[in-house]
DNA sequence: CCAACCATGTAAGCTGTTACATGATTGA
DNA sequence: TCAATCATGTAACAGCTTACATGGTTGG
């Protein structure tokens, strides 16, 4: 495959970029204003994330010299997150890499596809299904029981948590039905 | 304060050990058959944890050879975990560290204080319910009015789960005045 | 005796954090 | 002119993942 050395900072990047051309101060302040905070802080990680880009060939600065350069995609940037965008949701990102999925779908629209969107929303649901019945079974079961109360609040945390996250993926469905 | 050296994957090694002294395999094994999963994963990261801890003297392995050697807290590590447990929720954990706060929570029983889980829920569905309206207002304002439809809809998630949270503290509370 | 499970690690490398550091531009 | 904002980085290090590697014990 070669491609990847893309880590997850760098596509919240990507997508970004896609979105509209910036600068690395502009993505910055994005990082330090919105949510997407989530994904990262600080100078520190977003500038070298940037060069590595740059380095990788994902993105170029244009003009090339001077000031108000702005970062764009390159073909092998654009290919490189529609991937990314593209594969479907597994069980391992709703368990441990949820704010991934989240990431991937806030950008999906920049496809212009929503049988892709709709697709990928209807993974989600099953995935976050699948994790909830997994957990209730853990409850249920012999391990369960050995729990004490606050362990089992905890997980019981975890359950509810992700029976919300299906929930909104079902109602995310409609909403881009009608929308 | 010199002390503290430790890291997530740490202080969850120290609560597990807490409530029962356990070798390096069973506690590895836990991560690999429970929901404590979400916090680390194989090998790798476990023994070398374990070290770490050992070296820094929150942890002793007794009988001190041989086979069957269990890992004990130490005073130190006695003292580290309750200090761990008791700190307040803030917003930053309940933003970006959720799993840590449901960590600590799951373990704080430990303490055998009520009262002290009592004020770790309040504080937690405080910060929850703050950081809901934060999200709220960014929804509402000039920044969430440029949001793409599916970028909306992915602050709404997490809008919606940490409203979730909030509610299962809330509920939380509750179980535990009962029982 | 052999398979399954118990048990413990090392090495390389990637990501991201923290803390520090610098300088240009621009409006009051 | 001076404060705020724009703008860009570096260095050191922590923490975890992946992949690899090894050997002991025990029950059938």
């Amino acid at each position: 495959m070669a491609e990847s050395k893309i880590a997850r900072l760098g596509y919240a990047l990507l997508g970004l970029i896609k979105t509209a051309p910036r600068s690395g101060y502009k993505l910055r302040m994005l990082f330090e204003t919105t949510p997407i905070a989530t994904y990262s802080s600080s100078p520190g990680s977003i500038y070298p994330a940037l060069k590595a880009l740059e380095k990788e060939g994902f993105v170029t600065q244009r003009p090339p010299t001077g000031a108000k350069r702005l970062y764009h995609l390159t073909e092998a940037g654009e290919a490189a997150l529609k991937a990314w965008l593209e594969a479907p949701v597994g069980d391992e990102e709703i368990a441990r890499h949820l704010d991934m999925a989240l990431l991937r779908f806030a950008f999906l629209d920049i496809l212009g596809d929503r049988e892709a969107s709709l697709r990928f929303l209807a993974s989600f649901e099953a995935a976050a299904r699948a994790h909830a019945a997994s957990l209730a079974t853990f409850l249920d079961g012999a391990d369960g029981q050995e729990l004490t109360l606050q362990g089992r609040l905890a997980v019981e945390h975890g359950l509810k948590s992700v029976i919300c996250s299906a929930d909104w993926a079902a109602d995310a469905q409609q909403r881009l039905q009608e929308g």
